[in-house]
DNA sequence: TTCGGTTACCTACACTGTAGGTATCGTACT
DNA sequence: AGTACGATACCTACAGTGTAGGTAACCGAA
């Protein structure tokens, strides 16, 4: 029984996110996988809402960001990647940078490095501001692949029920699902499309 | 006093989203809403989650998506836009789009159609179902504006207090924050990529 | 030793979704 | 006409949620 931390509370509910699922991370959870009483956790987090804030603090902090300063692709590939591996190795966990604003110093901080980047490249503010949202959005997004099974399966009608000869598109394609390809396909159309856009920018 | 029916529930419950914000949606407020008993919701509706599966149909059935042939970067325009609008008109009541996955008739139709105009472009059908992702998920993403507050303000200390000389493109960009360009701007990024993407495939 | 702060606990409350059972009513059938 | 029945709204109840308030044990500093 070792002493109780506000570290090791984050760090049981992230297990607890990945191993059943996010919604599954209540603070009783949590307590009772610490053999603990609920209320003791409050001498460490604030509320409930704390302890999501604190999820996102510490996948930040796993999910090695650049912090120094690097071209702007590179940036993206980086960014993007990282939080790839993120999903991955945290399936559960991610949801929590969707439940609350992405916040807090570290992620500032490679923001900063981002918004000089683009700007070096020929950004305006505006511009360098609205690149990097859409980086992040796409990154974010690699969490968000069961969000969107494009099969379109209803909520009681499994896609094989749909009638085949109305949608044959949907049904060839929802044989070949594959997360890889996909978030390496959109990170190559977002940096196709930031090119363009700043080479638009140029002349 | 009306008639208590399916579609007055999800009706009061995307008016409760969005006055009040997504997580005040709860069964027992949409009964008080409508003058009426909790339990009497369960004789129209199965369960809690069965209300955001019916909020997602009926946000679906109000953005106008594009349901006929239409070339692929008119279909990407306006389904963007299309969601942007949600977004708009329904602030609070788009986030169901992020709790479960959308699926169901309507949401087939609309990818069915740009899966045909994908490959009608040039892509084969794995990168048509990866175009047609990334667009969905440019798309949600526009509702997700405050979920990325770009802008590093931690938990507790807003922007201002953080250190101003070491964050200084944070600084100067968090003052204008502009939903308007954000989404053109990706929505423009995408284009750009998808056509160089498709140029790619032809040679 | 005594004091003060930190920590873990217990009780309690308002709130959530939901199961089971009951009363009312309109409609259809005998 | 009467009667059976399906649908609907309600009530009670339960387990589970976050959290406030108060109390007991410790532990280091005075």
């Amino acid at each position: 029984m070792v002493a109780l931390t506000r570290d090791g509370i984050l760090r049981t509910a992230v297990t607890l996110a990945d191993r059943e699922g996010f919604e599954a991370v209540t603070l009783r959870r949590i307590a009772a996988e610490l053999g603990v009483h609920v209320t003791s956790l409050y001498n460490h987090v604030a509320t409930r809402e704390a302890v999501t804030d604190g999820i996102i603090e510490l996948l930040l902090d796993e999910a090695k960001l650049p912090l120094v300063a690097v071209g702007w692709e590179t940036w993206v590939r980086r960014f993007v990647a990282g939080m790839a591996e993120l999903s991955a190795t945290h399936p559960g966990a991610v949801t929590a940078l969707q439940r609350r604003p992405v916040q807090g110093a570290r992620a500032a901080a490679t923001f900063e490095v981002a918004l000089a980047a683009f700007r070096h490249a020929g950004f305006d503010p505006h511009d360098a501001y609205n690149a990097v949202k859409a980086t992040a959005l796409t990154a974010l997004s690699t969490g968000l692949e069961q969000a969107l099974s494009v099969t379109g399966q209803a909520p009681e009608t499994s896609v094989d029920e749909l009638p085949a000869d109305q949608f044959p598109q949907v049904r060839l394609v929802s044989a070949l699902a594959d997360p890889e390809s996909a978030w390496s396909f959109s990170l190559e159309t977002l940096i196709f499309g930031l090119r363009t856009q700043l080479r638009r920018r140029r002349k």
